[in-house]
RNA sequence: GCCCAGGUAGUGUAGUGGCCUAUCAUGAUUGCCUGUCACGCAAUCGACUCGGAUUCGAAUUCCGACCUGGGCGCCA
């Protein structure tokens, strides 16, 4: 029976285990070999005096990263890694693995990202990689368990949709039998549809597209939104939601994902603390304007620079609150007393944005006003205008990064780093 | 879409007109080595993205193509 090379210590007397071949060192008359696999990396010893003929052919043939099996007796040992060895009387090449590889496992030479990418099996057999989507799992099952426990209902939309309604971005174009289509960029107008339905608290985990031509270390065309949609909801109330989530999240990251986060030498990991600030948008720019140089007013959208500079002024997570309605979308509500800023919120990281989301407007004739103002036609607009007429509660949401949640709390340089296969500009293979 | 920087062994790099039969590390192959943990030692193998131009001479300069990284705008 193969043992999971983590529950390996010297008190397990004979053990069999199946893994990757992590590194050779091989002295002569004795020889050591890493064999890793997914929960751990334990040392072969081969005293060459002693084994049997058949260890000896198998461990002149193996080369790195070939899976092989390996049964022997465990044997307590200072000198080796976890405190204990394995002495081998069989040692089988299950599949050998080419060589050279294209990259290496152990990184005594790191690799590029792109080269990274081109093998990313590969490049996930290394402990580093692997704990970083081990946290990305964590993260995704603490946000599902949340809504859960919180009387969400999980929802699946249309990735594949009629028309661009939402406006702003990008779309891609895709051949749907004789029509035209479009992969969606947000599940926005269905979560809102929902609401309709009669809902109330939805969620949706899923793959959001867009045909931006960027090219950042924070963008990519296909990403994972985690959307909710709450009725009798204002946007302070999916504000202290979202702030819940996000605190709970790391929190289950920090109990549960200990090796992970120690394989990523955070060792400064910590959990945010709820209340985030409410940063008006107006103090933003002042802020921004203090200290960057680029000329800033009111009204402008908060460019990159702006939200590095005003990122270090709060030090941690925080919202950016009351925006100008003239640069956020059609379906943000402005407040009743000064219509000239909405209640709509960015949850940012001192790094970058991560969420955004708004009360959104349910009174038809309103939405219609605001959609006509940003110089949008609303007769595309009717199969999402439709549901308003019949009795569209008010209602509240937001959309979450997910691979900029993963980036940021474990601290990636690319946002690539936080998904298996990117899709960008330039990549589309594997 | 705009702007900047790049493409040299499997991987990561040095090399700004002749000293390049191209540096170093890692790797692979072979040999030696009984406590390694980036094991050590020795030998060997392995590369200038492609096409054109300039020049006596191009990895190096110029033009074009292809590919890549990053910044901006916008956004999650």
């Amino acid at each position: 029976m193969r043992i999971p090379i983590q529950s390996v210590t010297p008190a397990t007397g004979s053990a069999e285990i199946i893994g990757w071949v992590h590194e050779v060192r091989d002295l002569g008359g004795l020889a050591f070999f890493l064999i890793r696999d997914r929960t751990g990396i334990i040392q072969v010893t081969v005293p060459k005096k002693k084994a049997p003929e058949s260890v000896l052919a198998a461990i002149k043939a193996v080369s790195r990263e070939s899976v092989v099996r390996v049964i022997g007796n465990i044997k307590a040992m200072e000198k080796a890694p976890g405190g204990r060895e394995l002495v081998p009387d069989v040692f089988e090449i299950i599949n050998a693995s080419e060589s050279p590889l294209p990259l290496d496992v152990v990184e005594k030479v790191p690799a590029e990202l792109d080269t990274r990418l081109d093998a990313r099996f590969l490049d996930a057999r290394r402990p580093r990689v692997a704990a970083v989507f081990r946290i990305r799992s964590a993260v995704i099952h603490a946000i599902t368990a949340y809504f859960e426990k919180n009387g969400f209902t999980g929802i699946t939309t249309p990735k594949i949709v009629a028309a661009a309604t939402e406006g702003g971005t990008e779309l891609f174009p895709i051949a749907y039998f004789d029509k035209e289509a479009f992969l969606n960029q947000s599940p926005q107008l269905y979560k809102q549809m929902m609401m309709a339905a009669g809902f109330e608290k939805v969620y949706e985990i899923g793959p959001i597209f867009r045909a931006e031509e960027h090219n950042t270390t924070k963008h990519l065309n296909e990403a994972t939104s985690i959307d909710i949609e709450v009725s009798f909801a204002d946007h302070n109330e999916v504000m202290k939601i979202l702030e819940d989530l996000i605190v709970a999240t790391y929190a289950h990251v920090k109990d549960t994902c200990g090796d992970q986060i120690a394989n990523l030498e955070l060792a400064d990991f910590t959990v945010p603390k709820a209340p985030f600030t409410r940063l008006p948008y107006a103090d933003a720019i002042e802020i921004a304007k203090k200290k960057i140089d680029e000329p800033i007013k009111y009204g402008d959208d908060i460019s990159s620079a702006a939200e590095r500079a005003i990122g270090a002024e709060m030090g941690s997570h925080y919202f950016i609150v009351d925006w100008p309605t003239e640069i956020r979308p059609y379906y943000a509500m402005p407040y009743e007393d000064d219509p000239s800023i909405c209640r709509a919120f960015d949850l940012m990281h001192p790094r970058m944005e991560l969420s955004s989301g708004a009360q959104r407007v349910h009174q038809h004739d309103l939405l219609v006003q605001q959609i006509a103002k940003k110089g949008l036609n609303p007769e595309s607009f009717e199969f999402y205008l439709r549901p308003f007429r019949y009795g569209m509660p008010p209602h509240a949401g937001w959309g979450l990064g997910a691979e900029r949640l993963v980036m940021t709390m474990l601290n990636l340089g690319n946002v690539r780093e936080a998904v298996l296969f990117p899709r960008d500009m330039h990549r589309l293979v594997p």
